[in-house]
This record gives structure tokens, sequence and C-alpha cells, in this order.
DNA sequence: GACCTGCTGCGGTGTG
């Protein structure tokens, strides 16, 4: 293991609060009553920053200490005007997880108690008669999903004005969560909706963030429109030192032809009943199993403590929670290896979660991403990754998980298979370009880089529903006056007026009917906007798939499966870590009845690869085309690093970008999603057969020669229409909304959130000429 | 070759 030095260096706060002397009496004294020597940096910092009013960032690291940061001096701001009785929450809190609004509750209630002022959990899971009472009699602090408030203005809107007209100040919790998505989008769209609702200018807002790679974009976030009035209180408090090594491994050969391999692998699952293909190519070794030799190191480092594995996917998931368990079976100890993901019942992980905070004994979760997020697991010693990861945002919050305690380190171990080389092996497999692009993210991570989130797109099918939720809340309303609360002053600046008319046309088609105009001038829902807003589902704006739930035999449910998944009685699967049979199986009711048994397969979920930011691709080519050697890799990543610098020179990289494989090309103009996506378009549109896979564009059935002059043509060329590449995409309709959309607004929205095409003359001139 | 998040109100019946 290599020691460096993490993002976040000490920083010594001063001796003496006066921060404490401005807080109110009643939270002077719980203070005293908790046992606190000191404020933390970030209380200290944030007092005077709240007090003075305005919108506040609060950015620190996780278990610093920010929601008292918040609220010791928010409460001291309100508690004056309590007596008065006027009704009203004094404090909205919105966070994106039920798990943390219960969390935060537990962490309140003390001090919300010493203050004699009331706290109101308010999410799905709470019941409706605690909602009814905090409705009839609003008072205090309410904490609630986006979600929630959207179905009380929605359902409620006559209301709004009785329930927030008092509000002193909106807290947002994980505002990096929220920033650039759709759910960020709606949740901007509901605080100003509650703004005009009750007729006020201004609400002050107070983001609690971890980490934020922009801080432009994370005040644009909080106050569309008015980044430069958010006032930014960023601690650097607590950073530790970082051990990190990156482990490579290689894997045995796949089965079958090199070519045939490489086919199958691209176009996913064998295809069996094609005529050209009498007999299927066989699964590689490894193909559902976990790497043998990574499951051994893992169970050797991680047994005895208390870990995060994150494995990459919710296979991965499964494969490694069953290995690792049988190797603890196998040497005779009681299993700690559990699994965590989102298709496993609350219950199911709420388990591991308890476990983790409050066991003493040594636990391992092996997990996706659903542990990256900020539900309370207390302290881990330490954090193992399979593959590169998705982004440097993600490994930043995953090493934030542990070396939390002072004194002791993050402890951060990445482990890369790659396919062992042999004489079919495909040039983009050769440049070893999983550990290539794990240690990109890693250089980047010390560096202190991290990706900025994408903002800047239309969000129409958020749009839409936004439409809707406020036609419903106000009952109907003249088109200007939508278009000034949710694009004017709301975060939908970059629709114009034209574009809202567009919209609301589009809505407005027999075939969509979610919208019509009455008789004198007010937008109102159409017959199948009205369906749609009184239904259940109408409050969130992500989409979702249906799912069969998964049941062992006598009733307790383990979690979901995807509906599309071929299941039949008598099969196995691994689930939650175990291995199952299926008993029978319901497909009206959507239930999988399983027993236990003793060999079994993973399921399969869902998926896709989004690719990597332009930085990446660009630190992946620096590392390709250095020298130097890592200090944090092992004697396995060091050889694989040495196979890919050579095969890099070998097929002249350093002097272009194209590799002739027979009569096809790869190009590695190592760019990130969007730019790869744009220039696949562009040489489609020139009638290329082009695909993006990975980080390379393949053209099939084009000489390099050939290549060259398209590419010659492109890089003189203006940049391609956008839209009209967008109309090329094979999927525009992506979210909950946008199949009300016509196929103009669709390539519309694609080619300004999803293509670069301004870009696409100078990535060409890049290929030609990867030096200049 | 990926991951995650969320959800109302009412009417019927049963119980103390």
């Amino acid at each position: 293991m290599t020691g460096a030095r993490a993002p976040g260096a000490h920083v010594v706060p001063d001796a003496a609060s006066t921060a404490f002397e401005a807080l109110a009496e009643p939270v002077r004294r719980w203070i005293w009553r908790q046992g606190w020597t000191a404020l933390r940096e970030v209380q200290e910092m944030a007092v005077p920053a709240i007090l003075a009013g305005g919108d506040v960032i609060l950015s620190a690291r996780t278990a610093a200490g920010k929601t008292e940061a918040a609220f010791l001096p928010l409460l001291t701001r309100v508690l004056p005007r309590l007596d008065g009785g006027r009704p009203g929450f004094a404090i909205l809190y919105v966070c994106p997880l039920k798990a943390l609004i219960n969390d935060q509750h537990r962490r309140l209630e003390g001090l919300l108690q010493a203050c004699d002022v009331p706290l109101h959990r308010w999410h799905g899971d709470v019941p409706a008669d605690a909602k009814r009472k905090a409705r009839e009699r609003p008072q205090g602090v309410v904490l609630i999903t986006p979600e929630s408030l959207e179905a009380t203005l929605v359902r409620r809107g006559p209301d709004a004005a009785r329930l927030f007209g008092a509000l002193d100040a909106v807290v947002v919790d994980e505002l990096h969560a929220f920033v650039g998505t759709e759910r960020g989008r709606q949740l901007q769209s509901l605080l100003t909706r509650v703004e005009v609702a009750c007729g006020r200018d201004h609400v002050d807002r107070v983001g609690l963030s971890a980490t934020l790679g922009d801080m432009r974009l994370a005040r644009e976030a909080l106050r569309p429109g008015a980044p430069d009035s958010v006032r930014l209180v960023e601690s650097r408090e607590g950073g530790a030192d970082l051990l990190l090594q990156v482990r490579g491994y290689e894997r045995p050969p796949r089965n079958g032809t090199g070519s045939e391999a490489a086919d199958a692998r691209r176009e996913g699952a064998p295809d069996a009943d094609g005529p050209e293909r009498a007999e299927p190519v066989k699964p590689a070794p490894d193909a559902n199993g976990a790497d043998e030799p990574i499951a051994s190191h893992l169970f050797e480092v991680l047994r005895g403590r208390r870990n995060l594995l994150f494995a990459g996917s919710r296979q991965r998931v499964e494969v490694y929670a069953d290995r690792l368990r049988a190797l603890a079976e196998d040497a005779r100890l009681p299993n700690e290896f559990f699994a965590h993901h989102g298709n496993l019942a609350r219950a199911e992980r709420e388990a591991v979660e308890t476990r983790l905070r409050e066991d003493g004994r040594p636990t391992t979760a092996v997990a996706t991403t659903t542990l990256e997020l900020g539900i309370d697991i207390g302290d881990v010693e330490s954090v193992a990754q399979i593959g590169p990861g998705p982004s440097v945002s993600s490994l930043r919050q995953r090493l934030g998980r542990s070396g939390r305690r002072p004194g002791m380190p993050s402890v951060l171990r990445i482990y890369v298979a790659e396919e062992a080389a042999g004489p079919t092996l495909h040039p983009a497999d050769r440049l070893r370009l999983d550990l290539v692009q794990a240690v990109a993210t890693v250089d980047l991570l010390l560096e202190r880089w991290c990706e900025p989130p994408r903002v800047g797109g239309l969000h129409l099918s958020t749009l839409t529903h936004q439409v809707l939720a406020l036609v419903a809340q106000t009952g109907g309303l003249r088109p200007d006056a939508a278009w000034r609360t949710l694009c004017g002053r709301g975060p939908f600046r970059n629709v114009s007026r034209d574009l809202f008319v567009e919209l609301l046309r589009a809505i407005a088609r027999p075939e969509a009917a979610l919208v019509e105009m009455s008789p004198d001038g007010l937008l109102m829902l159409g017959p199948a906007g009205e369906r749609l807003a009184e239904g259940h589902q109408f409050y969130a704006v992500f989409q979702t798939d249906e799912e069969y739930r998964v049941m062992v035999v006598g009733g307790k449910v383990l979690g979901t499966v995807p509906l599309d998944l071929t299941l039949a009685p008598g099969q196995t699967i691994i689930f939650n870590g175990r291995r199952w049979r299926i008993e029978s199986l319901d497909a009206r009711a959507k239930v999988v009845v399983v027993a236990p048994t003793k060999s079994a397969l993973p399921p399969r979920f869902g998926g896709g690869w989004s690719g990597v930011h332009d930085a990446v691709a660009a630190a992946m080519r620096r590392c390709l085309s250095g020298t130097g050697m890592p200090a944090y890799l092992d004697a396995g990543a060091r050889a694989l690093l040495d196979q890919g610098r050579a095969a890099f020179l070998g097929y002249g990289l350093d002097g272009t970008c194209i590799v002739e494989v027979g009569r096809d090309c790869t190009v590695l103009p190592w760019v990130g999603a969007a730019k790869l996506e744009t220039l696949a378009l562009t040489l489609l549109a020139r009638n290329l057969q082009a695909t993006p896979y990975g980080h390379a564009v393949e053209v099939r059935g084009c000489s390099a020669g050939d290549l060259r002059a398209v590419l010659t043509d492109i890089a003189g060329s203006p940049p391609p229409d956008a839209g009209a590449l967008a109309g090329l995409a094979a999927k525009p309709v992506r979210e909950k909304y946008d199949g009300y959309l016509t196929d103009a607004l669709l390539a519309r929205s694609l080619a300004v959130e999803r293509l670069e095409a301004d870009a696409v003359p100078d990535v060409a001139r890049r290929i030609l000429e990867p030096g200049a």
C-alpha cells in the first residue's frame, strides 16, 4: 500500500468562539448538555453566515457536523418569532432519501425538543395520520422528500400559502445529488412554486453538500439565475491520510475464435437461434463467476474487519457476496459478507446498515452505489472496489466512507482484471483500458479534480410534468403566467416563450391530450392529463420499470428482479448473496417464490455504459503515452500497464488515433462520451457504419485511408447540425414524459443534452494529428 | 460495460 495525501488538509479553527455566543439561549444549553468542548469548523463558519441571512452553501466532508451547522443558527433565527403563534412551518428541510429523513429525525429530535420547536417527518412511509396532524397545525420544522412536497402542492394547492407562508428558510441536504438531474430540476421548480404560491419574493435557501466539483454550478443549482448571491462556507477539516493500491490481474482467455468472442461480448448474450450460427458461442469461464484470485485476496484482507466493497453492478454484488460467504463457510467462520443494492428489500438492506453502524462484529457490505449516499453506517476500516469505477466524484464519495476517526487513514484497494494476451485479442483490449482508466481516475482524484455535473439541459420531460403539476395546483392558469413561474423565475431558464408555446402545442395534441385551453384562455388539464395527475405514480419525475417481487416460501420478501427477465420454475438464482431455486411464479401478482438450494446463477439486471468525462479520457492518453510508473500499482498492475503501453506504441497511437483491424477501423480519439457519441453520429450521417463502443468508435468496412479522407473533410467543414444528428439517434425517448412530445422537440432536447456538435471539427483534427 | 431515488386519499370493514 502506498501513502498519499487525500483531498482536504487540516485547518485549525479559532480557539475563541464568538459563534457560540451568538446562538440563542436554549440552543447553547443543548450544546452544553451534549458535552461538546468546541464547535466543529464548519459550525463556527456557518453560524455568522446563516445568522446574516441570504442563501448559503455549506460544504464539508461527511460526518463533519453539517446538519447542526445549519440548524443551530436557523433555530436561533426562528425562536424569537415562534411565540406569535402564526400558522405555517418555519423551516422546510428537503432531502433525496427517506432513510436520510429518518436518520436526521433521530439526530434533531433532542435539539428541537430542547428548543420546544415541533419536528415533523414527512414521506411515503410516515403514517397518513401524522401528516394530517402536521397539515392541520403547521409549525416548526418539517423534513420532507421532493415527491411528498410535490404531492402536497398538487393535492392541496389552496393550502400552500397557509402551510409555507411563514417559512424562514429552506434547507436542501445532499445538494450534489440533485445538481444536473431531472429530480434536481423538479426540486428547483418546487421551491419557486412555493415562493410564488405564498407571494414571497425570496425565502433563504441553505444547501448542504459533501462533494462539489464546481462551486459556481452548485450556487446556480441552489438559486437559479442568481449564483453570485449565494455565499459559500467551505470547511476542509478532517482530511485523512490515504493508503491506496491498484491491483492488476489477468484472467484466462475466452473460448471461441477471437472475433466471434468479441462480437458476442459487444452484442450482449449470444443469439442461439440465428441460422448462420450453428453453435452458440460458449460463455467465457468467468462469465457468471467471480475472478477467483480477486475473491481470495479480498477474503484475506477484508475478513475480521469492517469494510465496504463496491462491486460495480448488482450482478457482481451477488456474485462476490456469494463467493465470499462460501469462502467464510469453507474456513468454518461465521459469515460476515452481505449484499446491498437497490433491488434488495428495504428490511434486508437496513439489517446490513444497522450491523455496520451498531454491531461490533466484523462486517463487509458488498454494495453498488447505494452506500455512496449519506446514509449513516458509521466508520469503516477500508474500502475496496472492483473495476475502475464510474467516475472520479464517485471514487471520492467512496473514499469518504473510511478514515473518519482521528488518526485513522483512508484505505482504498482497486482490483482490475484484464483478459490474458493471446493472438485474437482486440486492440482496444490490448491497451488495458480498464487499468488505464483506474490510473487516470486515481490521478485526477489526487489532483483534487472532480467531474462537474452536466447542466444546461432543456429537461422537457420534467417541464411537461411541472406544467401539469402547476395546472393541478392552481386549478388552471394563463399560459404566460405558467411560463413566468416555471421559466422566467423558475429553473427552466433556457426555455424561451416560443419553445414553451411549442411544448404546450405538442402536449395539447389529441394524441397527447395532457392539456387544453378553456374558452376564457386558461390552461387546463386534458383527459389524459387528469388521469396522470390523479395517479399515485405522478409525483416522481424519474422513470422506473415494473419488477417481480422475490419471496421465500413462507412469505418473506427479499427484493425485486426485472420483469423482462426470463424466469421459470426449476431455474436457480443467486439473490441477497444466497442460492435459491424458483418454486413457483405468478405473472399476474408479479411474484417469484423461491427456496434455498445449493448451486445457482446470478440474475441479470438491466444497464448500459455511460462513458467517461473528457478529462478522464485525456488523462488515459497521458498515462499510456507516459513512462512513469505510479507508486500505488502492485506487480500485476505494473505488468498490465507495461503491456498497454507496448500496445499503444505498437499500434503507432502516439502518432495516430486510428487502428486498422482487417477491413474495419477502431478510432481512439481520447474524448469523453458526449463527443464520442457525436463523432459516431457524424460518421453515420456520412454513410459510414460507425458505432461507439467503450472508449472507441468502431467503423466497419472502411479502410484507414478512406476514413482519413472523410475526417479531413469533417475537420475543414462547419460543425454538423446537432438537430439533424439527433434525428439519427436510436433512442430519443429517454425520460418519463418524453413519450408525449413531438420528434422535433425530442431531437432538440437530445442535441442540447447529449451531443457536442460544435466540437466535431476539432475532434476530427485531433484524430488526424494527435500531437497538434 | 451502471447505478440510484419516490408516491395520495378515500371508502370499506373490523375492533374496543
